[in-house]
DNA sequence: AGATTGCAATCTGCATACAGTTTACGCGCT
DNA sequence: AGCGCGTAAACTGTATGCAGATTGCAATCT
């Protein structure tokens, strides 16, 4: 067959940029678990490309870290070991601080108020137990304080880091309680960063991902190989 | 011609692993300055490669922020907003304290001894006036800091920074008096850390760090297009 | 002369072909 | 039966060809 086809599932971007977006994402939700291989020529089959596009994107995703290469071997979805696993959280707890920190000296009154009424809604989604959507709040939540510290390579990094640790942490609000507690820890980091104190919410948001990150790993160890 | 040829000028590793570390160092070195094109023929007719291993070594050095990529135009050398550059030495100063608080903490007898043992020994080359074997020096002494802390997503997060700014702050160690002060704060860093003062080393890194950046946006600006 | 449009040269994006490597399986040997 | 060993299948690495995009230039018109 010549290539007179055209993909249909995703639209937007160049092949290769469609590619590591659909990879990632399945990496990321969890559609693909650690480990598991991505063979070339059946992706390529999959999105109807050929296999140019679909090693670029490999390549790509593995300068991202979201999957593991090998020389004449396949790429996997990344498998990091307990210890990379660990250093990752770690890292994330002291960006999450710099954030909070930077955030609480740096954010616009409007970047203050919307933060502060993401956070109020939550409280609905915790009464209700509602775990999907808390997640997706909590997405939100982070992503807010992330850019509130007005620092484009920061976000850049920390992005990075936090969907690297996606498919480790799926399962956080899964702990009983968890979602009443994580949102204490927000609140605390809210009104920190509402009244400009940047050591409290710098301190506040460390240890709160810290226990997070305590819960994730419980998780992780789970299926590990 | 057929493809029975081989590179001759690097050995190991896959050949886009070659071309990425070629490629890069001529970036980071400052042989290719930012903005400037890399086409792809070039590149293969130089490196004797086709243009397939060209193309995904531009796309893992896209992904590592070293060259800038936008559909059906050449990469180019990255080339990156004032804005962006300020954002990336804020962040080297926050990850420079981390390690050097996590090092104050971390470091066994034997790395402590080793980072002493390399900061004396460049008080030999402040005395000489000798720029680029400080400079070595330098890079020498700042990665010691960085294993120290012992977190190695921290280390791939703060090795990358520094890369991408390298082609940025290539001249620091030009203005006048600026070896004897770097060695100066050099030294507090180091003793903080001898003594196990993780606020007092974290607190004298980021200035250390801040001051190259100023030192170094100086220069940068010279450049900017 | 200056602006504009059309064309040709150049270059990137993707597909495909081919070469080299790894893996898996089956056959023969002990 | 178990163990090598060799071969084929499966897959990755690289080269090359073709199509589409971009750019520079030149001829033409105002």
């Amino acid at each position: 067959m010549k290539q007179i086809r055209r993909r249909q599932v995703i639209r937007t971007g160049t092949t290769v940029e469609q590619m590591v977006r659909a990879i990632a994402d399945m990496i990321v939700t969890g559609v693909m678990h650690p480990g598991e291989r991505l063979d070339e020529l059946s992706l390529a089959v999959r999105f109807d490309v050929s296999r140019t596009p679909v090693r670029e994107a490999l390549r790509e995703l593995g300068a991202m870290g979201l999957v593991d290469r090998e020389p004449n071997r396949s790429a996997v979805v990344a498998n990091v070991t307990e210890a990379y696993l660990h250093s990752m959280f770690e890292a994330m707890s002291e960006l999450e601080a710099i954030c909070a920190r930077l955030a609480a000296e740096r954010m616009t009154v409007d970047e203050r108020h919307a933060l502060e009424l993401e956070h109020r809604a939550s409280a609905r989604l915790v009464h209700a137990n509602a775990q999907e959507d808390y997640a997706a709040h909590n997405t939100e939540f982070h992503t807010r304080l992330y850019r509130g510290a007005h620092n484009d390579h920061i976000y850049e990094m920390v992005t990075q880091t936090r969907a690297r640790l996606a498919p480790f942490r799926r399962a956080q609000f899964r702990l009983p309680g968890r979602l009443a507690k994580s949102y204490d820890e927000h609140d605390v980091i809210v009104t920190a960063i509402m009244r400009g104190d940047a050591a409290a919410a710098s301190q506040a948001a460390f240890s709160h991902v810290a226990i997070v990150s305590d819960a994730s790993i419980v998780f992780a160890s789970d299926k590990a190989e």
